[in-house]
DNA sequence: AAATTATGTGCTTTTTTTTGCAACTTTAAA
DNA sequence: TTTAAAGTTGCAAAAAAAAGCACATAATTT
């Protein structure tokens, strides 16, 4: 087998499974292991695939996993506008913290009159920007990981509320699990604001449907509204479907 | 698996929930906790994620914030540092808001473990990015003006706070007229501060000193550290030297 | 065509990287 | 404070990479 022949080859199937192992490699086309390593070395350096301890990956699987910022703020972007149209003016609005909830915060429209509850620093922060927006911060002990408020206090603060809408940043959602997330203290608070809430409205990233995480927030029939960016008519979506919730 | 794939899934799982554990991070690839951890530690190292104990926690949670637009910084930072001196170990905090009290946030040791309450939320932001330090955030409506809360809920639980020093974030100082602002509300919490902790510091820049606004927060006996980049032995403090006013 | 040069390949040895283990220390939670 | 979990350090085995060498083959020059 030529030079050329076998490095076409092994590029070929390094963007077929996005990663090869120098062994198979040297198996396949029954070379020696240097020659595969001096391959995949001369590819590397041309930019054709990342070099890796015993193989390779494929340039695009590599790329895909060095986002900027905020993982998967288009999506976010696009669940945040969807998100907003379901509030009007005067409402109460619970929310809980993350970055999807950062976008709704931004993707409120300006001339909106309503008064939202968070207990999450960030968003607040955010809802400032809104002239006619009312913010009504939750207060108690600050979590470092999550940056909300948890603790005694803050949840019997919003156990006072009445709440027309809660919007929950979810972490992992599941037909049969429900709503979970892994922070104890976290998941303390965003019951509250469900047990608050006339309506339940669940932010979640396509990537996060049917993935589960240590701790239950909720079951799947609290939640009334479930939002992403994925298309309502997806197979994905059907079991959501099936058990009552409303898909935006 | 190969190192970079390991990682970038690593990389992935943590943008996606915000937070992984190791533990589960090496059930789910199936290598050990060392390698996880030193996966963890070279991606900590690159600054993909931010390293914790049991785990690690999403970049994109910990934004810091850019101060580019203050106003006489130099001289504030100047004062933050001296402030910083005043702070010890065990030590409950109290500081209103304002920028001054954000580079005092900035000024603070690493190292320093101390209990920090506080009503203002760009101030909070800051107090995050420091490991040790406990937060207890003051929750009420917000005031956009002075990015504080405020109202009877926050004095109430002002109140109940018996804190070892308080730093005041000031905006205008006089001899005769004491400590005076011009938001009502926000004079509310800082008078309840002011009562409530042992030791109260004033921050002041020096342009503020000598000035008036329309409302007292309290006369000039209530304060026992007055803190400015001006010199000691310069004529303008000498008035609040002979009034019993510690000069830093 | 012969000689020379350049290139490609495989083998061996040395060096580096990666990984898991074990003893010990630090951290955080009860 | 006590205790269990997590982190650290040093080490050793295994895997992989790098370097140097030998040999074969192709290309180029004379």
């Amino acid at each position: 087998m030529l030079k050329q022949e076998r490095q076409a080859f092994i590029l070929h199937k390094v963007n077929l499974h996005n990663r090869v192992l120098s062994s198979d490699l040297c198996i396949e086309i029954n070379v020696s292991e240097d020659t595969v390593r001096r391959d995949l070395q001369e590819l590397a350096d041309n930019g054709k695939l990342i070099k890796a301890h015993g193989g390779a990956l494929s340039k695009s699987f590599h790329n895909s996993f060095n986002s900027s910022q905020v993982y998967s703020l288009e999506n976010k972007k696009c669940i945040a506008q969807k998100a907003a149209t379901l509030i009007k003016d005067g409402m109460f609005v619970l929310t809980t913290g993350g970055t999807t909830i950062i976008e709704l915060a931004k993707a409120l429209p300006q001339n909106l009159q309503a008064t939202f509850i968070t207990g999450s620093i960030p968003v607040a922060l955010e809802y400032m920007h809104h002239p006619n927006i009312e913010i009504i911060l939750i207060g108690d002990k600050v979590s470092k990981n999550s940056q909300i408020t948890v603790g005694g206090e803050a949840i019997s603060k919003i156990k006072q509320i009445k709440a027309d809408i809660c919007f929950v940043g979810t972490n992992a959602l599941d037909a049969e699990q429900g709503l979970t997330d892994n922070d104890w203290e976290v998941v303390q608070v965003k019951k509250a604001m469900i047990e608050s809430s006339d309506k339940v409205v669940s932010l979640t990233i396509g990537e996060k449907i049917n993935t589960c995480q240590r701790i239950q927030v909720c079951n799947i029939d609290a939640i009334d509204v479930l939002i992403t960016e994925i298309p309502k008519d997806s197979a994905i979506l059907q079991p959501y479907i099936k058990k009552g919730l409303e898909i935006m």
